[in-house]
DNA sequence: TATTGTTATACTCTATAACTATA
DNA sequence: TATAGTTATAGAGTATAACAATA
């Protein structure tokens, strides 16, 4: 777990760095904090990781299925990543592989009726745990920050990142 | 979380709900999204990981060293992982371990001196680099998002990885 | 030929636990 | 006994590349 360490990477900040630096650094922090007290108790309490927590809830999302392609892309993760969490949630028959009518090369992916209740329990939890973590800021100052992250978000370059992210307005 | 008050509230606090998540969602897109770019280019152009990039920070930041047990406490890692993260840079010559005088179960890390300007050339190009990713930000709305963070976490109860070891401040 | 998906391999980071050598 | 650090092992996630089946 712990996947990037946060720790203080506050405390890389020395005096002479620039500001835009130690925001950066503020923002990983809290970010991290955050997402492994999720990533923790995701395991703790359900016994699953954040990846496949991801890719049910991008199914959960899709009730007709998506290709392994399709989950591929959302999760920008390569297609031999896929195979592999998909092998461990079908083994415990939380998603299923179902043909495609006009496509012999490849599958529909769906949760089962067990992946949707237990997805369901999760996302239920997950999202009380969001709102936990996210209380110290009053409702006023989540807008601001929605407001200012999504300043920050569209301006951006369009990099090639490497990792999932679930962004969905 | 305190919504046992009435049927408006409940309802307020429902719509809260999902605006919280949206907004962490937003959170974790962004982080993700810069620290990948990082990463990558890190990766790159200086062949280092993020991990081992910190950690090269941390003894930048202590000329004098520190110990084995220090960096594990302060990276939030186990000591085994630090061990090999330190192997890696000591074959690569840019951190060197060295003899306590009081105590020879422990050492001293230190940067090399290759090891300092490695860091140097990199820490420059990293922190352009975050200047650049947060430029979509005007000096006002960095200061702003500042102030929400730190909102955001001071008020949060702290992660307690596997080695609850107190930190110094 | 191109696409879909799988398999094989390797690397990094992580944790746990057993181990050594000091203290 | 306790502490500092190492070693050994395991597991997750990731990438790359070769491959099979189908289009």
């Amino acid at each position: 777990m712990n996947a990037r360490q946060s720790t203080d990477m506050e405390q890389r900040a020395h005096a002479d760095h620039h500001a835009s630096l130690r925001l950066w650094l503020r923002l990983l922090s809290c970010t991290t904090r955050i997402e492994d007290t999720i990533r923790q108790r995701l395991r703790e309490q359900f016994g699953i990781t954040l990846p496949r927590f991801d890719l049910m809830a991008q199914l959960e999302r899709e009730p007709d299925g998506l290709t392994m392609g399709e989950v591929s892309r959302r999760m920008m993760v390569t297609g031999g990543n896929v195979t592999t969490i998909v092998d461990q949630l079908e083994r415990e028959h939380l998603v299923q592989r179902s043909a495609v009518p006009g496509d012999r090369r490849a599958y529909h992916l769906t949760l089962t009726e067990a992946g949707r209740q237990a997805f369901a329990t999760m996302a239920q939890a997950h999202e009380a745990w969001v709102l936990e973590l996210m209380s110290p800021l009053s409702a006023k100052e989540q807008t601001q920050l929605g407001t200012l992250l999504g300043t920050l978000k569209t301006a951006q370059a369009p990099v090639a990142p490497q990792r999932p992210s679930q962004e969905k307005p």
